[in-house]
DNA sequence: GTCTATATAAGGATAGAC
DNA sequence: GTCTATCCTTATATAGAC
């Protein structure tokens, strides 16, 4: 851990930059749109001059796609869970957990993402008609499969997909709502425990699924 | 009523334009967000000259104020299902149905209060605040007594209350995801029948509660 | 009540000094 | 690599003729 270190800065400097750069970047996008959104504004919170921004991304439509394809990433993680998971408690129980776990910490991701898709996915198609799609299709394989071998319900897998990614990413998305419903407080760590937990018992119960760790039989 | 107007057609006129304005505007702002549509646009898809749109509606924000205003009527006319149901089958099976429909014949305003809640109610904090507020305690209180008569499990009302907005809404405002994975092709008849039909069998089971219509005891 | 022309403001992007 | 000053486009809003 050297302390004053001289070289190799450059590369440390665009690092440190373009994150600061990202992170209000979506803060922005996700509470002014794209539209609403200025690059005035972004460059306000990162506390840098407006031109730098332009330095480190040529222009907004630019930095915005940066954007979006950080959260796109951040989804895909969640993906792994039910892939690893032996049937459906496990699989689709973490992936509720995985998904609520997100909303909580990455709101404005989730937002962007949102606007971004309501908005036509100007910007992601490619990403939709590929990378989703084959993952959509991937998964509902995986539920098909937990179906055939009789560890759930017969339920449509594509229908129940669409469920969970607006039940989990609801909280984050209508996150303003649910806490002026809430009295104008955020929810607390007791909320959000009571929210995961709604959400598993009644969509796992809703295919035939007994939760993990419920398992009287 | 004495004044000898002609025929009295100032107000028709008046009437006429409005609807126009409030349609295409509806439409834009919800396919560009407040920050991307322009007055421009709106005047184009209404097909009326721009300065129109300002004699009508004095500023952007106000003709934005009537849009969302008029989406929330049409929510809030969904609730009367609630009411008038004996208990859960009907009261959420019907709920469920008329929102999925809300979803398929008006996409755009769902979007465009969508829009509105993610960044923070700018214009409609106050609905929230009041008449949503008092809309959620009531029918928490309906489930609540539904619950307490063993009509359906002890679930927490709020959080169902929640998927069932989250839900249903899914399929207006990630319509155009929705679509890209039905290989670019919007729902058929079948499809939207297919999609009530899963979220009505995997809620009304989660909640312990079984399907009109398929109640075998 | 309608519409053309325009004032005024704001935002995206860049040039060029440091 | 950083940042000030500025260009240029676009958008909201209005004035005033018809």
């Amino acid at each position: 851990m050297p302390i004053a270190q001289r070289p190799a800065r450059k590369k440390d400097i665009r690092q440190e930059n373009e994150k600061l750069i990202l992170e209000a970047a979506e803060k922005v996008f996700a509470e002014a749109g794209f539209g609403g959104a200025t690059m005035q504004l972004i460059a306000d919170v990162a506390g840098l001059p407006k031109a730098n921004l332009h330095y480190y991304f040529p222009t907004k439509e630019s930095l915005y796609r940066q954007v979006v394809q950080n959260i796109f990433q951040v989804w895909l993680q969640a993906a792994d869970i039910f892939d690893a998971a032996p049937g459906p408690a496990e699989g689709i129980g973490a992936y509720i957990d995985a998904k609520m776990e997100i909303s909580r910490r990455h709101p404005a991701g989730s937002k962007v993402w949102a606007s971004e898709v309501m908005h036509r996915a100007p910007v992601i198609q490619d990403y939709l008609e590929n990378t989703l799609k084959d993952w959509t299709d991937g998964r509902m394989a995986v539920i098909q499969r937990w179906i055939d071998a009789g560890l759930m319900d017969p339920i449509n897998p594509r229908h129940l997909l669409y469920m969970l990614w607006a039940t989990t990413q609801h909280y984050a998305d209508f996150g303003h709502q649910i806490e002026t419903l809430n009295n104008g407080k955020p929810l607390s760590d007791k909320d959000w425990a009571e929210a995961k937990v709604s959400v598993k018992e009644i969509i796992l119960k809703g295919i035939g699924v007994v939760p993990v760790g419920k398992n009287t039989g």
